[in-house]
DNA sequence: AGCACGCCGACT
DNA sequence: GTCGGCGTGCTC
């Protein structure tokens, strides 16, 4: 007798467990795993997945309660690959197999609708005589004469001008004509399909790049600088594996699935391309989904969730900009799609690209030990050359009693592309600017003798239970190994006063631009002047037409927009980065002051940056000035390893919460004791720490974190049971 | 999800 | 004593 494990689809309930049932004689043949199948369930019916067929009654089913299934709705449902990809996040991401399986599902399947999408087809019947007697009527008969077969019901009212449902439907009842149902979406057929090759030639070094990929088992990371033709490879790549008759998916940052992007491949692959991106409505996203799974689409584009796209036969995934952080889910399951795509290239012995200027620290590490390989791209196509990037020392410049925000130079470059009519931006560095202490004067941070790692300021809150009653409230906390002391009045290195938070606000910037420039026109693009719909689009197209002279904006100006006429790029205080509590801080740095720095002289000319700093010195913005970026990865892969953070450990964050503060700290130092007296008895080097979150009070709930680093967490979590409630993050990408 | 069960605190 | 709040468990 064999049974079905059933994952149960939302009808009457959202469940984790998949629920057993035995299979009918009468389905045994029709059953696989990842069929749809119809079952009792209670008094209602139920649809779900079958993510196992089993012999026998799994431990902890009571024999009595199990029921058989009633019909299978679709034997091919899920691709078995696609159920092991579910089963393998479940216990790396800890999750449930039902969890894991939803991000393989479109929401309206999941809620229901099973059925592939069809196209009504009309066709006549032969041996009619007497003509009907409304025009429309006569029009189609006319036209489905003339076509010799059926036509798609949408076709036929394009070309009779347009007819009424009540029309079509008299016909059929005169018995003139027939409707039928055929497959929306036909197979994609590498064969007699039109794939336009590219007349683009490329370079010996593209050349050179394209065979190294090609004749390389392992995955690839792709390290090459902005404008050197990474796409292009991308282009030859998909070709050669849609000609196989096999899909390919490519991964791209949410930002860069613009009309231009998705055009270039349109030239080559026309309608065999399923984009998915965050736009699309549940309908258009259930289309698409039906669109790969029925092998209409050979080319698969989208962000993050595409890489779950319902292939069946995959034979190439591409991770472009690959240390973009969009790639990690911030919602439970939280993924990173690097950890899927390698999962779904090993289940399908796929081919696996990564790409960037500036790939993170994991990724290369990879090419280190091996289990990557490296192609380089290093020279620009169009030839024009990178950005000069001036360094200015902002320390300085207080010297020369300047207390603008701009040092001289700055100002003298910005007033001269001003009377060039040439366009500037100035970009203004956010990102943990709260929180961090900072002397202004000297630019030291306070930081965690054994973590490395900006402490956090934090004002706890009273009775929370972290220490002794007597003790301060402000406390500096490392959020790594929940050392921490008092804030210090005056700087431990010069003794200034001026020890607190730094940061200079897009506001302030746009006002003094305005004081010193007050003819140019200047606009702001930050969290206030940008709405949450259309995002930074309207300021970025009036800014390409020149509607302004000067654009102030944070991260959001970063990202791989294209500024034909900016020539002058300002990093009004690049420092802000590197006071962030987390271990990733200069990576983050220099990829954004590299992602900067390439927002000009795109088309021509060469561009400038000023980046102005308070730490000249500093290794991180020293080597992102001067674009080097194999010597800081290097730099920052042996700190990394010093001191024992990702990619030579790992971490788990929890997110704990409750109404209670005194019960919630109480509830967490107890469980952090037991976690280390887990990790002792296995022998396991452990470091558990817990805060509050970054926000840590929202809808009168306060937000705690637990974060724990160690080579092997999956022993911990083997041998401790997650409390319930706690929300776990493997693998973190933003630590506090 | 939706429903039953059961454990505590606040009242007729 | 009992009403009812909601946390927990169950659905095969």
């Amino acid at each position: 007798m064999s049974y079905a494990q059933v994952i149960v689809f939302k009808k009457l309930g959202e469940f984790d467990d998949s629920l057993t049932y035995r299979i009918p004689k009468s389905l045994e043949s029709s059953v696989k795993e990842g069929s749809f199948v119809e079952f009792p369930f209670r008094e209602r019916k139920g649809q779900g997945i079958v993510a196992s067929i089993v012999e026998n009654i799994p431990a902890g089913v009571p024999e009595e309660k199990i029921r058989e299934l009633n019909a299978v709705v679709r034997t091919d449902g899920i691709h078995p690959n696609h159920l092991k990809l579910a089963r393998f996040i479940a216990s790396y991401y800890r999750t449930s197999e039902a969890r894991s399986l939803r991000l393989m599902v479109p929401k309206g399947l999941w809620e229901g609708a099973f059925e592939e999408p069809k196209t009504i087809l009309v066709g006549s019947v032969a041996g009619i005589t007497t003509p009907p007697r409304g025009k429309k009527a006569q029009k189609i008969l006319e036209i489905l004469s003339q076509a010799g077969g059926p036509l798609p019901l949408e076709g036929l009212k394009e070309q009779s001008g347009g007819f009424t449902a009540d029309t079509l439907t008299r016909l059929v009842e005169l018995g003139m004509v027939q409707k039928s149902e055929a497959p929306f979406f036909a197979p994609f057929d590498p064969k007699s399909a039109v794939l336009k090759e590219s007349d683009k030639q490329l370079t010996p070094e593209q050349e050179e790049a394209l065979a190294q990929i090609r004749s390389s088992d392992k995955p690839m990371l792709l390290l090459g600088v902005t404008g050197s033709g990474k796409t292009e490879l991308y282009l030859r790549l998909i070709h050669e594996t849609v000609r196989q008759g096999k899909q390919a998916i490519l991964l791209v940052p949410e930002i860069a699935l613009t009309p231009q992007t998705i055009g270039y491949f349109r030239q080559s692959f026309g309608d065999a391309i399923a984009l998915f991106h965050s736009k699309l409505s549940e309908g258009e996203r259930l289309k698409m989904w039906w669109k790969v799974r029925t092998g209409s689409a050979a080319l698969v584009i989208g962000s993050r969730s595409a890489v779950f796209a319902p292939v069946s036969n995959l034979g190439l995934v591409i991770l472009d900009e690959e240390h973009e952080w969009t790639y990690k889910q911030e919602s439970a399951p939280y993924y990173r799609t690097h950890r899927i795509a390698e999962e779904m290239a090993k289940l399908w012995g796929s081919k696996l690209v990564f790409g960037s200027a500036t790939p993170s620290a994991e990724s290369f590490q990879k090419t280190s030990s091996g289990e990557y390989g490296i192609v380089r791209l290093l020279d620009r196509i169009q030839k024009t050359e990178m950005p000069l990037i001036h360094l200015v020392d902002l320390r300085e410049e207080f010297k020369k009693r300047n207390f603008s925000v701009f040092s001289l130079l700055l100002q003298n470059k910005i007033r001269d592309r001003l009377a060039k009519n040439e366009q500037v931006i100035l970009f203004v560095n956010q990102r943990g600017l709260a929180n961090a202490v900072v002397c202004r004067d000297c630019g030291y941070t306070e930081k965690c003798p054994r973590c490395d790692i900006a402490l956090k300021y934090h004002r706890f809150y009273q009775n929370s239970g972290f220490r002794s009653q007597n003790s301060a409230a402000d406390r500096l906390v490392c959020h790594y190994c929940q050392f921490e002391k008092a804030p210090d009045l005056l700087c431990p290195e010069c003794r200034s006063p001026y020890i607190k938070h730094v940061g200079v606000g897009t506001q302030r910037v746009e006002e003094e631009v305005k004081k010193m420039f007050p003819k140019a026109r200047v606009v702001r693009a930050d969290k206030d002047t940008t709405d949450g719909k259309t995002g930074f689009e309207p300021i970025y197209h009036d800014f390409l037409e020149k509607k302004f002279d000067i654009l102030v904006g944070t991260q959001m100006v970063a990202k791989g927009l294209d500024f034909g006429n900016v020539s002058l790029i300002g990093i009004v205080l690049a420092d802000v980065g590197l006071h962030q509590p987390d271990f990733r801080s200069s990576e983050r740095l220099y990829q954004i002051l590299t992602q900067v720095s390439g927002r000009c002289g795109r088309r021509g000319d060469r561009g400038e940056v000023v980046l102005q700093t308070y730490n000249p010195t500093h290794p991180t913005i020293r080597m992102a000035a001067e674009q080097r970026y194999p010597e800081f990865i290097e730099s920052e892969l042996r700190h990394r390893q010093a001191f024992g953070y990702p990619p030579y450990s790992r971490m788990i964050k929890f997110t704990v919460v409750g109404s209670d503060v005194g019960k919630l700290s109480k509830h967490i130092v107890a469980e952090r004791e037991i976690i280390e007296d887990v990790a002792k008895a296995n022998a396991l080097p452990v470091t558990v720490a817990s805060a509050p979150a970054s926000i840590p009070k929202m809808a009168d709930r306060y937000y705690y974190h637990v974060l724990i680093r160690s080579e092997r967490p999956e022993i911990l979590l083997d041998h401790w049971k997650i409390p319930k409630g706690w929300r776990i993050d493997v693998d973190p990408v933003h630590t506090t």
